[in-house]
DNA sequence: TGCTTGTTGACACAGTCGTACCAGCAAGGA
DNA sequence: TCCTTGCTGGTACGACTGTGTCAACAAGCA
């Protein structure tokens, strides 16, 4: 049997990382407006051509981009999880969702913009439904999860809590990237420290 | 003394109006893709050159439409605020903010994709900042009077529990405009009511 | 009616967009 | 060693962007 030659070994998937992160880097330097994929390809250092063969447009490169922050998300909460007693895990896990240092400030940012740029029934929107479904389901993981550990009244509306959590969490992340980068952040987890509080107290 | 021809005379002010409102509907239609000056002035049935007799710039257009959104959201909390008795009137105060129809949620369609677009340090940004800001005033207006009304605890902390509510109505509004239009809102407005019913259990 | 003046909308311009193409190069197998 | 293969990146295209310009037009006053 003939195999023939198989030149220039590329490893496609670090590639595609690291044009994604890329694309990360230009949302949140100039926002939508510089989001092209020359600036994109300028950033990663190739050649718009170079870039093509990873994304062949630029809706691909987008849905990657967002994929990506939603698995990123999707990693370090499966990682607290582990160890999870709560509520001090569950603390954890919520303190991980919100943008407080710069490399989840980052991947709030392209949420936020690419969920702006995402139209209604494209590609992109899809994957946007699918990281909040995601969401969705941590904020209600975590109250279920004290329900069930006994840290909260038994009764507790849980679906109806998970949902209060989610808004929660999601207006503080949209207030914490919408500010100054330099701003101070102890305000936010301040009040989702009182919010956990109550859930406790009311077990 | 010699007084020249006026001739056509032209409603500015409402023109301005009609031109950002026909910006909304581009934005809420295309997303910030399509908001173009070119789309904008087909959308208000003029030509471009028409348009920039009203904005000179597209940034002044921008800062218009969101201003615009922003007296709009503003005049109708004061028009609430006028038949104020705690908590009827402050719950009514909230639910305007969230985007429960088509008009607001068309607004809160224009501050988020606007709010997206304004680069750091613009003058959309400070726009948009100083929005915010009314917006947290309000919130917070509305936990203190129900502080001075006596429905809630006296030694609650108003500024926190500001803050926690503007973050759950930001919350609210941003998933109520990225879900879709058709789909059931009671869950936000339920979970709004949770919220307001705990704050004055707590007096 | 004729003059004056603000309004209009078509056109032009330089720049950028997403995408397509292809000559040249680099690297592993025979 | 050469050959084959596919990756590379410069160039090109048409469409669209924001902005500038200006001849033609419409309407109120003398």
């Amino acid at each position: 049997m003939y195999i023939p030659g198989v030149p220039r070994l590329i490893d496609h998937a670090a590639r595609e990382v690291e044009v994604a992160q890329a694309a990360w880097r230009v949302l949140a330097r100039g926002g939508v407006a510089a989001l092209s994929v020359r600036n994109v390809a300028a950033e990663a250092g190739l050649a718009t051509g170079s870039l093509r063969r990873a994304f062949p447009t630029q809706e691909a490169l987008l849905v990657f981009s967002l994929e990506l922050v939603a698995r990123r998300v999707a990693d370090r909460v499966a990682a607290l999880e582990l160890d999870a007693e709560a509520p001090v895990a569950q603390t954890a896990v919520l303190r991980e969702l919100l943008p407080l240092d710069a490399e989840r400030r980052l991947e709030m940012d392209v949420f936020l913009h690419l969920g702006s740029l995402a139209p209604r029934g494209g590609a992109l929107r899809a994957v946007y439904d699918t990281a909040h479904a995601q969401l969705a389901a941590v904020t209600t993981g975590v109250v279920a999860s004290l329900v069930d550990a006994g840290w909260a009244r038994p009764g507790l509306d849980v679906p109806l809590e998970g949902r209060r959590l989610h808004a929660l969490v999601d207006g503080l992340a949209l207030q914490l990237v919408r500010q100054a980068e330099s701003a101070p952040t102890g305000w936010a987890t301040e009040v989702l420290g009182t919010h956990l509080d109550e859930l406790h107290r009311r077990g």
